[in-house]
DNA sequence: CGCGTTTGACCGGCGC
DNA sequence: GCGCCGGTCAAACGCG
């Protein structure tokens, strides 16, 4: 048969028919471990969610605007606009590299070319399950880590191009790394929904504040959005081929989380499914800047940080520009995300001195 | 019987 | 040009 690129390539290359991204948003997920890994990655440890084994994070949408290398040929449609909302990056074992990819000059929009999305979480389990199916069809001993690395396939749809990677922090392995890449291509439930919009706007912004050369920044810079309920950390990395946002959920110790859970939930990252859509649906911004998201919620349903961080970003506009503005100064570069999902606001973060307990990284590389 | 996981080999890219 | 490393595929095995 064909090469493996080829079949790969014919996978991915299912169009995404509804891809619940919005267009112009490519997320690329990198690891960002605590060290070594340049990359984005979310980051859930938290202490609630330790408990157990199995936390649940959602993130799935990674869109990845990549130019070449999923296109192996094939996709032909790439919508227009520069949004394709289906590309997914992953076609290729390892295409990293742009290879029509002109100049990023010439690219108006998203010269990007894939972005990830880490998370990282505190967890027992061997994984977190975020609402989507997954499929493992690979591991692999990283080099400076003595926990073996876990590939995973999105097995909800038959085409669907988002795959994850699962690593455990070879200095603390209770902290769990999930990497996502590309973007789902088909209807996910609400609970992965949150996380899809949640990696999506980490992506887009990004893509859209990396328009410009990050590659200065060699350590990830991260800054706090004011998260009233969960106190995320987002990290930027510029350091790996593509942008990575790193979300930290490892850090926030219970003692500060506004809503602490004492739910006995087992082990896994309880995707609220109502909560997120709620969230996503009815913006509940108590305050200018951040969203408040009612404790009731997130007590009710032992929300995992992860949902609430992701549902703060889906749902929050403010937490996109703040992402937006925060990676334009890391880059140096002053545009707000203009191509990158509609929720870029005007660029002014509110981010605040000090980060209370976890924080939300991105890393654009 | 079907599905998912596991393991080894192969491919391609990147760095030295 | 060579070697190393990451990533993916494919076949086999186990479990439900």
């Amino acid at each position: 048969m064909a090469t493996h690129k080829q079949l790969q390539g014919n996978r991915v290359e299912q169009k995404g028919e509804l891809n619940d991204t919005p267009s112009s948003i490519m997320s690329a997920q990198h690891f960002m471990d605590p060290r070594p890994r340049p990359p984005v990655t979310l980051d859930v440890n938290d202490p609630s969610v330790s408990d157990d084994k199995t936390p649940e994070v959602l993130v799935s949408s990674t869109n990845t605007v990549e130019t070449k290398s999923q296109m192996l040929g094939k996709r032909a449609s790439i919508e227009d606009a520069g949004l394709d909302q289906t590309s997914q990056s992953w076609g290729s074992p390892k295409s990293p590299k742009l290879e029509h990819e002109k100049p990023d000059e010439q690219i108006p929009e998203v010269p990007f070319r894939k972005a990830r999305v880490s998370v990282r979480a505190r967890s027992e389990a061997p994984l977190i399950s975020d609402g989507c199916q997954w499929r493992k069809y690979g591991q692999k001993m990283a080099k400076g880590n003595p926990c073996p690395r876990a590939y995973y396939r999105c097995t909800m749809a038959g085409g669907c191009p988002v795959r994850k990677q699962v690593q455990r922090c070879a200095e603390d392995k209770t902290i769990l790394i999930t990497t996502y890449e590309g973007n789902h291509n088909h209807p996910l439930p609400p609970a992965a929904t949150a996380m899809a919009s949640t990696t999506s706007a980490a992506a887009a912004m990004l893509l859209s504040g990396s328009t410009t050369s990050k590659e200065g920044l060699s350590s990830s810079s991260s800054f706090y959005p004011s998260f009233p309920y969960a106190s995320a950390m987002a990290t930027l990395s510029a350091s790996a081929p593509f942008p990575t946002i790193t979300l930290d959920l490892t850090q926030g110790p219970n003692t500060t989380m506004p809503f602490h859970r004492t739910s006995p939930s087992p082990a896994t990252f309880p995707l609220p499914l109502h909560g997120s859509q709620q969230l996503l649906g009815h913006p509940m911004y108590a305050s200018p800047r951040l969203p408040a998201i009612p404790p009731v919620q997130l007590g009710q349903r032992n929300a995992s940080m992860v949902e609430t961080v992701t549902a703060a970003i889906a749902s929050d506009p403010n937490f996109t520009a703040a992402l937006a503005a925060a990676i334009s100064t890391f880059m140096g570069t002053p545009r707000s995300g203009d191509g990158a999902n509609n929720a870029n606001a005007p660029g002014r973060i509110p981010g605040s001195p000090q980060l209370p307990q976890s924080c939300t990284t991105f890393s654009t590389n």
